[in-house]
RNA sequence: GGGCCUGUAGCUCAGGUGGUUAGAGCGCUACACUGAUAAUGUAGAGGUCCGUGGUUCGAGUCCACGCAGGCCCA
């Protein structure tokens, strides 16, 4: 059986072939099933949207969630997962009804609702295709074969048993309130739908500073600014804040120059009147000139104004006392706009709040059911009774070209109007951000809606509390974005008025007074079985009755007196639907309760940020409010991925970047790897193809090639690892060493993945394999590997190499599951040491503490140092490595710094090729000591005298330092005080050796000797020749067994020398049989040997 | 306007509890190696640690106020 070896690595296509595997040999079901009876590790995956195509970003996140189930499942546990779809909601509809060519208007005329749901039904899954394929490409291991839907029979149910549950507990109830409502898609808009990124744009409005005439007063106005002008006819209050003052203005109408009082707030004087005309006299004033003068003639605080009443501004709808009044309201400023508020309470949730507070009704008309109704219909224009603006919309929802000269918006007609009446001081346009429909683009209303609510606010404190248990990763989104949210929390507007999602199981007698929520088809049957007893109803449901509208519509039930009840037309929010999945997943508690009970809550979920009040409230809530628990316990909030200058990508923009075409050519597992290492999963990822290039290079690039090494030679030597093995005691120092750091590695990838921080896991394991394996290990060690006898030496190091790759092919399992099987199965395919048909059904490695050895480790990294001085000073001396040097010193200040570089001389001297390494110390008295203040140490000591001191310390001379060395302590005399250093007071290093070549870094300082002797000289030319002649062979294209035989024409006497001296290495070195040095060669080549030029032949 | 995050080399990122020469990789430059070779090693150049104040003997690190970008919410 031999290492497979690899001609060229195409990483992609490897990934194709794991894949295959995978399912032949059903290895996720395998993972699962291995671990039955093991605790289980539960993990809830948040339902995509299947009816839009997948994203770059949706692989970051998914990759998120696969690495710690993979994780978890190494660690021992069963983790099942059960993937999802999220099938209901807004997008589904608009989706269909662009496909259609309809509107929501049409629904009910030219399509029927069943005809309508049905299409959305079909609409659902229209990219369901993309999403398995990218799930399966990325490595993605979740459940698609029994995966939960929510807009299922049996989901739903689950659905309405939680919401009979809250209603149970008194949490459902019916409010009507001012909620952002999308005229344009005919719908009201949520919350979380209003928290769609984009949705709030800087728009350029009309706004307009209106002149409420007070009443009794002969020219005396209050100033009240508004961006909504068409929410003017409803005005029915002004709001002033309490505290603030205000004054009275004496000044002229701009528009049309009649004399006026106005009063608005003090601070906002200086911006509604032109310091220029400070001066100006009110009585020099003419009609038409631009300055217009005006004096403040009173002062007044907010308070003293309440209750003052004023003309009604727009009077087409009459409202009868107290109304057309100023009153006190808490959220007045005087940040812009003039301090004074208008207040429409149809259309702003503020001025509903604040005017329900003193009583004041409604600017309502009676629609044609004599139901009171609010000025604007629901399409967004005036109702009849505004007759100068009747039938208007109130922002452009008919698509009018704006562009047109002759556009004029309605707002801008109300202030054409406002300006001739002498009632608007200021127009002008004013860029704001104001909240638009995610779907349709349209500015949306505030607008008042019949609602069903959830009483979160019941819960606050509890739900705050529960939430104070989560492990948030990051933190700060668990106490900070998602903990002020619950602090503020608002209870939760359930309704929808749409036709696809789940029904409200809510029916009401026809007085209203009675109520009845249903929890499951079983009771929905029963009280159906009550109904075709009164006779409301005719026949039982059917067995495969559909829970969806407009079936449970066409439901009349009985009420306990005898009335017909009729179901609450709306839609629950979609958001229930996901935060649900938990129960409904498992259609509990119809089903599988043991299953639910085992499984919840969940252990660990993750998604973007942006759910943080979206599914992660949800989940919290329904958990919290019927379960007192937590549905999660550790959370990971993932940041965005943007492009790589930072920007958010969009397809609109073309800055996107597919992830199918992105994982054909660069494979799964560098751009998982990629995606892990290069941020934290919390930090926006800057997403940048060459980056991933990089790592499949650096990273996955240098792998492949130190297990190409390992397979190349443990073939040639038939190692398989059948031996025992070598005990650690009998390796090498370098053998240990790497183990040692191998060991080191695997706590701190554990640490790391247990922590739920994968990035730190991933770049460990990357430093690992490329600076510690591959740079160091492998490089020093490659003879072992490739000469002499199949040994116990080279036994050693084929087993510490091999469990090297085995172990760092289980850490990274997680985060790059192809390629890291594949070398699993390379590896253990041939030594069969651990059996596994899989990477993903082994168990994760343990670190033992007893290998590591951090004075070995330590050490080494002192061999490191050293030699990357040496190198350091070849180069400054231009001596290049091939020229052996005598010997280099080193300055030793302990013993113990002595011993351990003793202990990696060998490995120093051979890899900067010097001979001899000498240990100087202080008996040499050549050296010279510097020294320096412990700052850390003397800081907390003496604080405010560190200045004094370590310019003290700083001048200390050579024999004062000799002194502190052999009297441990050393007294020195500061300004007003004596205090006597220790020797951790200080850190003395030797810096210089006189007359000899220096390199230091830290406190380890190296000296070298450059001298070359005529017999190093020698060495050198025989090293560069060898140099040469495997130049020479691999032009020729010989094989590396392959024998030559060498002719050199005589050269000057030093050269001639040095070949003879040096022919046996010469010879073993480029495989030659003979080198023959002689007086003429012919057909000889030129050789440039740098200083001189050598005639040589060589033959076969 | 509020909450949260980010800002360190050309790029991507590290830099417990404050401690005096601020690091890595990529890129760049130079050199080396040539039995891992479309690989590899070493060295070098490259920094106003976003700004301004403050606390401190000492600030990339702590505090305040700003600036820029992002997300979320009004």
């Amino acid at each position: 059986m031999k290492y497979k070896e690899y001609k060229q690595l195409n990483y992609a296509h490897l990934a194709d072939e794991i894949l295959e595997f995978w399912k032949e040999n059903q290895i996720f079901e395998k993972s699962m099933e291995s671990r039955e009876g093991k605790p289980t590790f539960t993990f809830f995956e948040g339902p995509p949207s299947a009816n839009g195509t997948p994203g770059i970003h949706h692989v970051m996140a998914r990759a998120v969630k696969d690495i710690f189930c993979r994780y978890k499942t190494l660690q021992g546990f069963q983790v099942k997962r059960k993937g999802g779809w999220d099938t209901h909601g807004l997008p589904v509809e608009l989706q269909v009804e662009k496909e259609l060519g309809i509107t929501k208007e049409d629904i009910g005329k030219k399509i029927s609702i069943a005809e309508y749901n049905e299409k959305c039904r079909q609409a659902v899954m229209k990219f369901k295709d993309q999403w398995d394929e990218l799930t399966e490409k990325m490595g993605y291991w979740v459940d698609l074969e029994k995966p939960y839907i929510t807009f299922n029979r049996e989901y739903m149910e689950s659905v309405w048993f939680l919401l009979k549950e809250l209603h149970k507990k008194g949490l459902l109830y019916k409010g009507y309130t001012i909620q952002p409502y999308s005229p344009a898609a005919g719908t009201g808009l949520s919350s979380h739908e209003l928290n769609q990124p984009g949705t709030y744009r800087d728009v350029k409005d009309t706004s307009i500073t209106a002149q409420f005439k007070i009443k009794g007063t002969e020219n005396d106005y209050f100033l009240a600014w508004t961006t909504t002008p068409w929410t003017l006819p409803a005005n029915n209050s002004l709001g002033v804040g309490a505290g603030i003052t205000y004054v009275k203005v004496k000044t002229f109408n701009p528009y049309t120059f009649l004399p006026i009082n106005v009063i608005l707030a003090k601070d906002r004087v200086s911006t509604y009147f032109n310091v220029k005309a400070k001066d100006l006299k009110i009585e020099d004033y003419k009609a038409g000139d631009k300055l217009i003068p005006f004096e403040i003639i009173e002062e007044v605080k907010g308070k003293d104004l309440a209750g003052l009443e004023y003309e009604q501004l727009m009077p087409y709808v009459s409202l009868p006392s107290p109304a057309f009044k100023v009153l006190i309201a808490d959220f007045v400023t005087t940040e812009d706009g003039t301090g004074v508020v208008h207040l429409a309470k149809t259309f702003g949730a503020d001025d509903f709040r604040v005017s329900e507070q003193h009583g004041v009704g409604a600017i309502m008309v009676k629609d044609e059911e004599g139901k009171d109704s609010p000025i604007v219909d629901k399409q967004g224009r005036f109702v009849k009774e505004i007759t100068d603006f009747s039938g208007m919309y109130v922002k452009n929802y008919n698509g009018a070209d704006e562009s047109d000269p002759n556009y004029k918006s309605t707002d801008v007609l109300i202030a054409i109007k406002l300006k001739e009446e002498n009632k608007a001081f200021k127009v002008e346009k004013y860029e704001h951000s104001y909240p638009h429909c995610w779907r349709t683009d349209k500015p949306v209303l505030y607008y008042p809606l019949d609602s069903w609510f959830i009483k979160t606010t019941a819960f606050k404190d509890r739900l705050v509390e529960l939430n104070n248990t989560i492990n948030w990763k990051p933190k700060s989104t668990g106490i900070g974005r998602f903990g002020n949210w619950l602090e503020n929390l608002v209870d939760w507007n359930l309704s929808r008025s749409r036709y696809w999602g789940t029904p409200l199981p809510i029916w009401l007698s026809e007085d209203k007074k009675e109520e009845k929520c249903i929890g499951s088809l079983e009771e929905l049957r029963e009280e159906v079985q009550k109904s075709i007893d009164a006779g409301f109803m005719e026949e039982q449901l059917a067995e495969d009755f559909d829970l969806h509208r407009p079936y449970v519509d066409d439901i009349v039930l009985v009420s306990e007196s005898g009335q017909k009840m009729y179901r609450e037309l709306d839609l629950i929010d979609v958001w229930f639907d996901s935060g649900a999945m938990p129960y409904a997943q498992w259609h509990y508690p119809f089903e599988n309760q043991e299953v639910f009970e085992e499984n919840y809550p969940a252990d660990f979920i993750a998604e973007g940020v942006d759910q943080t009040r979206g599914w992660f409230f949800t989940l919290h809530a329904i958990a919290g409010m019927l379960f007192d628990k937590v549905a999660f316990k550790n959370v990971i909030a993932n940041g965005l991925v943007l492009d790589k200058n930072g920007n958010k990508m969009s397809k609109r923009l073309g800055n996107a970047v597919d992830p199918f075409s992105t994982l054909a050519k660069y494979g799964p597992d560098a751009t998982r790897w990629y995606m892990i290492a290069n941020a934290n999963p919390w930090d926006n990822l800057k997403f940048n193809l060459d980056g991933v290039l990089e790592v499949q290079r650096r990273f996955f690039g240098t792998l492949q090639n130190t297990y190409s090494f390992f397979a190349l030679y443990a073939n040639l030597d038939h190692f398989t690892f059948s031996q025992e093995e070598i005990p650690m005691a009998e390796r090498t120092e370098s053998d240990r060493w790497i183990i040692s750091k191998l060991n080191s590695l695997v706590e701190e990838a554990t640490a790391a993945y247990e922590d739920y921080s994968p990035t730190r896991a991933a770049r460990a394991i990357q430093d690992f394999v490329s600076d510690d394996l591959s740079n160091w290990y492998v490089r020093l060690n490659r003879k072992r590997f490739w000469k002499g006898e199949y040994n116990e030496d080279k036994q050693a190091a084929y087993q510490t190499l091999y469990t090297c790759l085995l172990t760092v092919a289980k850490l990274g399992a997680p985060i790059a599951p192809f390629y890291m099987d594949q070398l699993y199965k390379d590896l253990d395919g041939v030594s069969k040491q651990e059996g596994f048909e899989s990477v993903h059904l082994a168990t994760f490695p343990k670190a033992d503490s007893n290998l590591i050895d951090v004075d070995l480790e330590e050490r080494m990294q002192l061999a490191q140092d050293i030699s990357s001085l040496v190198h350091s000073l070849r180069r400054k001396e231009k001596i290049k490595v091939r020229q052996p040097l005598s010997k280099i010193l080193v300055p030793i200040l302990s013993e113990k710094t002595k011993k351990q570089i003793q202990a990696v001389e060998d490995l120093i001297l051979n890899e900067v090729n010097v001979k001899d390494i000498e240990y100087l110390d202080d008996t040499s008295g050549v050296l010279v000591k510097k020294i320096k203040p412990n700052f850390r140490k003397l800081g907390k000591e003496y604080g405010p005298k560190m200045k004094e001191i370590a310019a003290f310390i700083n001048k200390m001379e050579q024999e004062d330092i000799t002194l502190l060395e052999k009297e441990q302590k050393f007294a020195i005399q500061l300004t007003d005080t004596t205090i006597e250093l220790s020797l951790d007071d200080v850190e003395i290093s030797s810096e210089d050796i006189p007359g000899w070549l220096v390199a230091n870094e830290g406190t380890l300082t190296v000296a070298l000797d450059i001298t070359i002797s005529d017999t190093l000289r020698k060495e050198g030319i025989a090293r560069e020749l060898v140099n040469r002649i495997q130049n020479l062979r691999k032009d020729m294209g010989l094989d590396v067994q392959d024998k030559i035989q060498i002719s050199i024409q005589q050269n000057e006497e030093l050269v001639n020398a040095a070949l003879n001296v040096n022919k046996d290495y010469i010879c073993t070195e480029t495989q030659a049989h003979s080198l023959e040095l002689l007086s003429e060669v012919s057909g000889a080549q030129e050789l440039d040997m740098d200083e001189f030029k050598l005639l040589v032949k060589i033959e076969q």
